[in-house]
DNA sequence: GAGTTTGAAACT
DNA sequence: CAGTTTCAAACTC
C-alpha cells in the first residue's frame, strides 16, 4: 500500500516541521505542531482508487471528494483516507461521524500502508474530535488564510493520525457521537479540540476545500465540465466509481445527498483543483464568497444529485454518471444547477450558519428560512450581489408581511431592484464569460429558494399567499418564466432574479396590470423600464397596492409564481414533484395553440430559473394544442433526451408547417385515444399504475414512479410513434393517480385535483393525463422511449 | 428598428 | 364560462 509519494511526502512534513516558520506557526496557535504536520500530507494524498470502495456512505464520498479537490495526488491511496477524514471534517458532526464510519471503512481499504507514519500519533480521540471540529471550522470561516495553512497541517495530521491509527475504533465512536446527537459531538468537539482557534484553523483547511469547491462551482461552465472531461479520462475511472458509488447512497440520505453533491462536485473539480493550484484551495478558502459558491454548488450538487439518483435508480445498472459523456452530460446539469446555484447558496448559509447571512436571518426569525438567507445575502453583498436584489425583494416581502413595514417593503424593493440591475447587468455580462454559474447563482436566489428548498418549493407557495405581495411575486417572478425576455435569460433571471432585471416597456397598461413584468413580479419599475405613464413606482405606492388587490381579488394567485419546482425538498411533495429540475410546472399551464410550446410565448417553456436546467415543461393543467414542450408535454411526455430534443427543436424550426400538422394531429388523435381509453378504465388504470410504479420508479417513491411510468414517455413516443393506445391509456392511468399526487403542488394552482375531472372545460386537459412532473419519468422516456415504454406495458397487462 | 405573431391578461 | 379585446413580449425581417 505504501507508495513511495507517501514517504515522500512524509520527509517534506518533517523537514516542515523542523523550519523554523512552522515552529513559530506552533508557537503562535494553539494546536498542536504534530497535527498540523500531517495535514498536507493528507491534502497530498487522495487517491480516488480508495475512494470508491470508501463510499460507504455518501458523506464519506462527499469528504473525499472534498479532499481530493484539496489534495492533488489522486494517486495515494492512504491518502485518500485523510482526504475523506478531511472531507469529514467539513461536514457537519453528524456527517462527520458518518464519515468517520466511512473512513473506518477506507482506513481498512487504505489504512495499511497509507498512515504515512507520520506523526499519526494523535490519539483516536483526537481524531474524532477532529473529524467534529471540522465540521465546526466549516461554520465558522477561517479568518486569515495563514491559519488555514497551519489549520491545514493540523487538521490533516489529526486526519491522517486518525487514519492510520485509529480508523477502525474512531468510527465506532464517531458513529456513537452521530447516533446520540451533536450536542454529544460538540462536547467531545470542545474537549477535544483545545480551542476555537484550532477550529478556525481546521475551519480554513475546510474554506480552502471550499474554496476548492467554488473552483468547481466555476468550473461548472462548459469550460469545466471539458476541463473536467480529461481530467476524467486519466482519473475518470476512479472517479466514475466514485460518483457511482455516491449516487445509489445519496439517495438514501437527504443529507447525505447535499454532501454528496458536493463530492460529486469535487470529485469532478477535484481534477481541476489540481491543474490549478494546490495553493488557491487553500488560499483565500477564507472567504465567505467561497464559502456561498460552494453552497450553492453543493445546492446545485443537490439538485444534479437529485438527478443523478434519479438517473441512477432508472439507469441504475448503466452507472449513467460515470461514462463520460455523461460527465459532459453532468457538466451541463452542473450549469443549470449553477444558475440555482444562487439558491444553494442560501442553502448553504442556511446550513452553515455564517456570519453575514446569519445576521440578517436572525434579525428575521420569522421569516422562512429561505427569506432569512436571501436577507443576509444582502448584507453580504459580494456574494450575493445577484442575490440583492432578491433580497432586497424578500425584505420587502418580509416589510409586506408586516402592514407596518409596508412602506419600508417597497423602499426595499425599490432599492433592492435598483440595486440589483446593476448587479445583474454586471453579473450577468461578466459571468457570461465567466458562465452561467456564476450568474446562475446570482439570479437563482429565487430559483435558490426551489432549489433550496426542498423547503423552497412549499416555503414558496406559503410566503406568496402569505405575503402580500410584492414578496411573493418577487419570489415567485425568479420562478417565473418571464425572464425570458432578455437574450440570456439566466444572467437576467440570476440577476434580476426578476425583480432586479425585470424591464419593462408598457406603453399603455401603466405598469399596473400583469401584462407589466415587473409589476407582476412585485417589482417596481425602475429606470432600465422603457415604460410610459408608468405607475408602478415608489411613489405610486398607493396607486400599486390597490391595483394589486383588485387584481388578486380577481385572482388570489395572479401574483403566485407561475412556475413550481418541485423542488423536493418537501419531502410531501417530494415524491410527486419529482426532483428533477424538470419538475418545475407551471401553475397555470399554458394555453398556446400556435407555437407548439416551443417557443418562449409559451409560458411553461419560456422558463424559469430552472429552465436552463430544462426547463418547464407542460402539464396536465395545460391546453395547449400540439404540444411539443421538450422540458415535458402535457401528454406526459417529458424531457426528452437531448438528441430528442433537438430533433424536436429542429423539427420545429425546420419542419414543415403539413408536418407539424402531422404530429398535432397524431398528438390529438392519440389524446383521443388516450382520453376514451382512459375515462372507462380507472381501475384498471390505477392497478396498472401500481404496479408500473414498481418499474419505473425505482428511484422514486410510488407516485413519481406512477408518472414516470405513465411517464409521459410512454404516452410522448406513442403519440410520437403512433404507438398503441394501451400506453396512452395506462399514461393515462398514471395521470389520474399523479393528479391526486398533483394536488400538492397544483394545490396553490387550484387546478383540478383528479386528473380526469381537472381536464379543462375543453376537455382538452382531461386528455392530457400525462403530466410534466413526472420529471424522472419524462427523462426516462425521453431518454429510451421505446424501451421505457415496452416495460411499462408489460408491467401493467401482467399486473392486470 | 419596424412590423408581425403570439398568447396571457383583461374585459364583456 | 365562453368569447372578445387589449396588451406586451417574442419573434421575424
Amino acid at each position: 500500500m505504501d507508495t513511495p509519494e507517501r514517504n515522500q511526502i512524509g520527509t517534506p512534513k518533517a523537514k516542515f516541521e523542523d523550519s523554523p516558520v512552522f515552529n513559530y506557526i506552533n508557537s503562535l496557535s494553539p494546536i498542536k505542531p504534530v497535527k498540523s504536520v500531517h495535514i498536507t500530507q493528507t491534502f497530498s494524498s487522495l487517491s480516488f482508487a480508495s475512494l470508491p470502495s470508501v463510499f460507504t456512505s455518501p458523506h464519506v464520498s462527499s469528504h473525499k471528494a472534498s479532499r481530493f479537490l484539496r489534495g492533488h495526488n489522486p494517486s495515494d491511496p492512504s491518502k485518500s483516507e485523510s482526504s475523506l477524514e478531511s472531507g469529514n471534517k467539513v461536514s457537519t458532526n453528524e456527517d462527520a461521524a458518518e464519515l468517520c464510519l466511512n473512513s473506518a471503512e477506507l482506513h481498512e481499504d487504505c489504512v495499511p500502508g497509507d498512515s504515512i507514519g507520520e506523526a499519526s500519533v494523535e490519539p483516536r480521540n483526537e481524531h474524532s474530535k477532529f473529524v467534529i471540529e471540522l465540521p465546526r471550522n466549516l461554520k465558522y470561516d477561517c479568518g486569515s488564510p495563514e491559519c488555514g495553512a497551519t489549520t491545514r497541517c493540523g487538521t490533516e495530521a489529526g486526519c491522517e493520525s486518525e487514519v492510520a491509527d485509529l480508523s477502525a475504533p474512531l468510527v465506532p465512536y464517531v458513529q456513537k457521537t452521530s447516533e446520540n446527537g451533536s450536542s454529544d459531538d460538540g462536547a467531545h468537539l470542545q474537549n477535544i479540540c483545545q480551542s476555537e482557534q484550532r477550529n478556525e484553523l481546521t475551519g480554513c483547511d475546510w474554506e480552502s476545500l471550499i474554496s476548492g469547491a467554488s473552483d468547481l462551482l466555476i468550473f461548472d461552465s462548459p469550460n469545466g465540465s471539458e476541463a473536467f472531461r480529461g481530467i476524467m479520462q486519466n482519473p475518470l475511472d476512479s472517479v466514475t466509481r466514485f460518483c457511482n458509488s455516491l449516487m445509489p447512497r445519496l439517495s438514501q440520505n437527504e443529507t447525505a445527498d447535499e454532501q454528496n453533491v458536493l463530492v460529486l462536485d469535487t470529485i469532478v473539480s477535484g481534477e481541476q483543483p489540481e491543474t490549478e493550484d494546490p495553493s488557491s484551495q487553500y488560499g483565500e478558502a477564507s472567504q465567505p464568497e467561497d464559502t456561498e459558491l460552494m453552497q450553492d454548488h453543493l445546492n446545485s450538487c443537490m439538485v444534479s444529485s437529485q438527478i443523478e439518483k434519479e438517473d441512477n435508480n432508472l439507469e441504475a445498472p448503466m452507472q449513467f454518471n460515470c461514462k463520460p459523456g455523461l460527465n459532459l452530460h453532468r457538466g451541463l446539469r452542473r450549469r443549470c444547477l449553477d444558475f440555482e446555484m444562487v439558491g444553494a447558496r442560501r442553502k448553504s448559509l442556511d446550513n452553515v450558519p455564517n456570519s453575514s447571512s446569519s445576521m440578517l436571518s436572525q434579525s428575521d426569525e420569522k421569516v422562512t428560512t429561505n427569506d432569512k438567507q436571501l436577507v443576509p445575502m444582502k448584507p453580504g453583498g459580494e456574494s450575493s450581489r445577484c442575490i440583492l436584489p432578491g433580497i432586497g425583494l424578500h425584505l420587502n416581502a418580509l416589510a409586506t408581511t408586516s402592514k407596518d413595514y409596508k412602506t419600508i417593503k417597497r423602499e426595499n424593493m425599490a432599492y433592492g431592484r435598483q440595486l440589483s440591475l446593476p448587479n445583474l447587468t454586471a453579473p450577468a455580462n461578466s459571468p457570461t464569460a465567466g458562465q452561467g454559474p456564476g450568474h446562475e447563482s446570482f439570479s437563482s436566489a429565487s430559483s435558490e429558494r426551489d432549489m433550496d428548498g426542498t423547503e423552497n418549493g412549499v416555503q414558496l407557495l406559503q410566503d406568496a399567499s402569505q405575503e402580500p405581495a410584492f414578496l411573493a411575486n418577487e419570489e415567485f417572478n425568479q420562478n417565473s418564466p418571464k425572464k425570458k425576455r432578455h437574450v440570456l435569460p439566466k444572467f437576467e433571471q440570476a440577476g434580476e432574479t426578476e425583480s432586479s432585471c425585470k424591464r419593462c416597456n408598457c406603453k399603455k397598461s401603466k405598469c399596473l396590470k400583469l401584462y407589466c413584468e415587473c409589476f407582476a413580479a412585485g417589482v417596481y419599475c425602475i429606470e432600465p423600464c422603457s415604460c410610459q405613464e408608468c405607475f408602478n413606482k415608489p411613489i405610486h405606492e398607493d396607486t400599486v397596492l390597490a391595483t394589486r388587490k383588485q387584481i388578486e381579488s380577481r385572482n388570489p394567485l395572479a401574483f403566485a409564481p407561475k412556475v413550481i419546482r418541485n423542488a423536493d425538498p418537501v419531502p410531501e411533495y417530494g415524491e410527486e414533484s419529482s426532483k428533477t429540475p424538470a419538475s418545475a410546472r407551471h401553475k397555470r399551464g399554458c394555453n398556446c395553440k400556435k407555437s407548439s410550446c416551443l417557443k418562449k410565448y409559451c409560458e411553461c417553456y419560456q422558463v424559469h430559473p430552472s429552465a436552463y436546467l430544462g426547463g418547464v415543461g407542460c402539464s396536465i393543467s395545460c391546453r395547449c394544442e400540439g404540444c411539443k414542450n421538450t422540458f415535458g408535454r402535457k401528454d406526459g411526455s417529458f424531457m426528452l433526451t437531448e438528441t430528442e430534443a433537438d430533433e424536436e427543436e429542429a423539427e420545429a424550426c425546420g419542419k414543415s408547417v403539413a408536418e407539424n400538422h402531422q404530429q398535432k394531429n397524431e398528438i390529438q388523435e392519440n389524446e383521443e385515444q388516450h382520453q376514451d381509453s382512459a375515462l372507462p378504465t380507472t381501475p384498471l388504470r390505477l392497478s396498472r399504475q401500481l404496479v408500473s410504479l414498481p418499474f419505473s420508479s425505482k428511484n422514486k417513491p410510488p407516485r413519481s414512479s406512477v408518472f414516470s411510468i405513465g411517464s409521459s414517455s410512454g404516452l410522448y413516443t406513442s403519440q410520437k410513434l403512433g404507438i398503441l393506445c394501451p400506453e396512452t391509456k395506462f399514461e393515462r392511468h398514471i395521470q389520474a393517480v399523479p393528479e391526486d399526487e398533483m394536488p400538492e403542488i397544483l394545490q396553490g394552482d387550484g387546478s383540478p385535483s383528479t386528473g380526469i375531472k381537472t381536464a379543462s372545460p375543453n376537455g382538452k386537459r382531461v386528455c392530457p393525463p400525462n403530466r410534466e412532473f413526472a420529471p424522472s419519468p419524462g427523462r426516462r422516456a425521453g431518454r429510451k422511449l421505446i424501451l421505457q415504454s415496452i416495460p411499462s406495458f408489460p408491467s401493467l397487462t401482467p399486473q392486470n
